[in-house]
DNA sequence: ACCAAGTCTGGAACCGGTTCCATGAAGGCC
DNA sequence: GGCCTTCATGGAACCGGTTCCAGACTTGGT
């Protein structure tokens, strides 16, 4: 209710020198900025964002484009952007956009397309070459987690490495039998996060002199995908493997619980891998491929802010580590009966 | 960049005319309308929330308040509200607000003062008085799900009701030596879900006649805090209970795999129940009473759109059903040896 | 034929800030 | 002492829409 003219008014001076008092900008001295902020705060003064924007341009405000929200890798990103943010005084449109939504283009033309933000950023999203074309048209900087966006700053993880990784510590501990668990590229468009990690399990699997026809099951990205996976894979005896390396965490708890349910016992019988950090990893025992979904968002939001603050300065994209942290569901396969 | 008087322009009109043209309010002849529509298209115009809402007030923007994003029931609750409010047209600030939060002073003072929402959603926080009051002072209308918020429309389910109910199942069972997994009231202040449950049951066990003291313990309210608690409750053989109430489904899943690593069998030597209806249910064989979030997320928008439409028109608090699912997680206890 | 009500349009004020520009006062330097 | 620079402040334009108001033109009822 109350504007900045009352805080003026109240404190004898001009609209002008009120708002140069309190947003800091230009020249006030310090005994006129002490009355008007002294004002404000006697009246409750609050300034609106909206009148503020709409001559800055400046929105104080981070869009946030995302297909899922309660996977943990997403849930986990998507608290440490709104974390970050909010310290810097950002608040975050939340705009979920799941694989084969039909709002998805009115996501684009409406949404977005009224510019409420400062910039966007985007996780996990594929995004097609006529949406990027839609966003960098809006003028806004744009940050991308995961998968490379054409023109635009990504963070990520080195998938191919981290699954070429992963497969090797089953290697190294003896394994050749080794089957590959992982999203099929054709259901869900999550990236290539699912083709790359095939790819550094199958680049692990040649350069060990081993075949990997037959050696790749898809599933369901969650825990009773790979629960249902595991049952099927996992029921024939004949056909077992030795290893099975998981795409994601999730999936190898559900191919952990369909092992015990079986009667097979992790790791004697069967070695689990995982990629992710989930924080049950500790719970199952799973060894897995730690990455750290906080600090990509994190990063993202410094990235962001920094291109925010100086137009144009196109930054690079960052490639993020992971860690091997072993733990009980993996280990030397047992001698086979021949 | 091209505003709105730039399509007057180009249709050979006055602006207020397009305004009228484009917003649908007031009289236009239908051929002005086409022209101006038709110029809004050419030049690819996109009218300015901000200097809209700058004169009208409204921002069509909801703020969401929500202490978890990963935990399952906020999660859904979370993707429900996006959805509902997507296709009204409207777009969602999202608060994360976790309990203990060190930026909860700013987002009341700072960002919620700023206003930029024409409504707020609050989902499972425990507001204080004075929160509520700094709310109310907003002038927006305010919907809560989960707990009683003075002066505030919700949308929960019975929550004692619901733990009674659930009691009652493993009572019927002919169960008697039953305990309650719940959340602590003190270092989570997640709302009178945890004391509701608690009394519930209490309630179904004193109408069996049965003692409840030490029946409850406390647990985080996750899988690995059900984990735990079942290692360290069930460890004993001797002061084993041959069932378990669990306050929500994740600690139920938490327990049973706790058991089933101590060798204990369910539901054969241990029932275990729980509350939520978890997607993992099905999986575990949990036995369960559903609620059903995105309802309550879908419900808890319409009651909002609906005050936003209607000034003052106080809605009055829902209570949600929920109903008993049974799986293979529960049954008779077996015949003790005494 | 006249007046009232309804329809259509343009001009101008307004929402609540920020910022450009002009004016004036004070301080530093030759 | 005169001039330039820096600091401080007020007036006014402006961002991009919406809405009030006045005027003009139709239509219809009596």
């Amino acid at each position: 209710m109350s504007a900045i003219a009352d805080v003026a008014r109240l404190a004898g001076v001009a609209k002008a020198t009120a708002s140069r008092a309190l947003s800091g900008h230009g020249y006030v001295s310090a005994e006129t900025r002490d009355k008007v902020i002294a004002a404000a705060r006697e009246i409750g003064y609050v300034a609106s964002p909206n009148a503020a924007s709409l001559v800055t341009g400046r929105t104080q405000n981070v869009g946030v484009i995302i297909p899922f929200i309660s996977r943990w890798f997403f849930g986990e990103v998507l608290e440490s952007l709104e974390q970050a943010l909010l310290v810097q005084g950002y608040d975050m449109t939340l705009y979920n956009l799941p694989p084969a939504s039909p709002e998805r283009d009115r996501v684009f033309d409406f949404f977005l397309a009224r510019k409420r933000f400062d910039g966007i950023i985007s996780v996990g999203v594929a995004l097609s070459e006529q949406e990027v074309d839609h966003l960098h048209r809006l003028g806004r900087p744009l940050v991308g987690i995961g998968g490379p966006i054409r023109g635009v700053p990504t963070i990520e993880i080195d998938d191919v490495a981290s699954a070429r990784l992963a497969t090797e510590h089953l290697l190294s501990l003896g394994h050749r039998d080794i089957v590959h668990v992982g999203g099929s590229q054709i259901d869900e468009m999550d990236f290539h996060v699912h083709s790359n990690r095939l790819r550094g399990f199958q680049a692990a699997m040649v350069a060990a002199g081993l075949s990997v026809s037959g050696c790749f099951y898809a599933a369901e990205f969650t825990m009773p995908g790979g629960y249902e996976r595991g049952l099927a894979l996992l029921g024939d005896p004949r056909r077992r493997p030795t290893a099975i390396f998981a795409a994601s965490d999730e999936i190898a708890f559900g191919l952990i619980l369909a092992a015990r349910e079986l009667g097979i016992r992790v790791p004697t019988e069967l070695s689990v891998i995982g990629i992710d950090g989930h924080p049950h990893a500790e719970m199952f025992r799973l060894t897995t491929l730690v990455q750290y979904p906080r600090a990509q968002g994190e990063l993202a939001v410094r990235i962001l802010l920094a291109e925010l603050g100086t137009r144009g300065g196109a930054a690079e994209s960052t490639v993020l580590p992971t860690s091997l942290v072993i733990r009980a569901s993996t280990s030397a396969p047992r001698a086979r009966p021949h």
